[in-house]
DNA sequence: GGCAGATATCGATGCTTGTCAATATTCAAT
DNA sequence: ATTGAATATTGACAAGCATCGATATCTGCC
């Protein structure tokens, strides 16, 4: 939902990783994860969790193992931003109220 | 240069409202940030230098005033991940190598 | 029911980071 | 040189966070 807690979640190595795995596979195994990331279980785990409550992605049990994928909504939100940034960062600049008092 | 550094650049607050108005006006003096976050001003110069370590945004200097602006590679690089991520996160599922015991 | 495997939660710990007040630096103008 | 304005740096502190070991919960199977 809230944008900040989306690239708040993207911006950790582990959980970029994560992300990025789930991108290339489109659903992966919650098991899968431990190999992809050099950390322990509980830290895949809790990864999992902060991604899931920023809205990044979603998960569904099935018998033992739980599946997880990207959630659309927020991946348009970065998508969105991108987008925003790459379109304006080469503009020519406004040059607004302030004098710009060239010294070269 | 690294994409880590880009997206913990972009996880805080201020530091997004910095570039978003920066993405709105093209150029953006220095002294123009303390009006849109809600903070001192050594701490804007703070997110000011962790934004340009981070290569997302550049500066320059016109007499008294620091002007700054977006780094176009870096802009690229959320907009590559953005479109990574909503180009996958609809697709079907590909079901790999797990049984996928289907409970439902 | 009991067992084994997969995943989540808890508690603790050490590191990182956002914030500010105070101070330093840089520049233009007089 | 000195003054004043804009910006950066320093030092310190509190809050947040990533990580792990241990433990708990859940599921399928015998």
């Amino acid at each position: 939902m809230d944008e900040i807690k989306i690239f708040q979640a993207l911006a950790d190595p582990t959980r970029l990783a994560i992300v990025k795995q789930l991108a290339a596979d489109g659903e992966v195994c919650a098991c899968d994860f431990s190999s992809c990331c050099d950390v322990s279980q509980p830290t895949v785990s809790h990864h999992l969790k902060v991604l899931r409550q920023a809205g990044v992605i979603a998960c569904e049990r099935r018998g033992t193992w739980i599946y997880y994928w990207l959630e659309p909504k927020a991946a348009h939100r970065v998508a969105a931003l991108g987008q925003l940034l790459s379109a304006s960062a080469g503009k020519a600049p406004k040059r607004l109220t302030k004098p710009a008092l060239a010294t070269a």
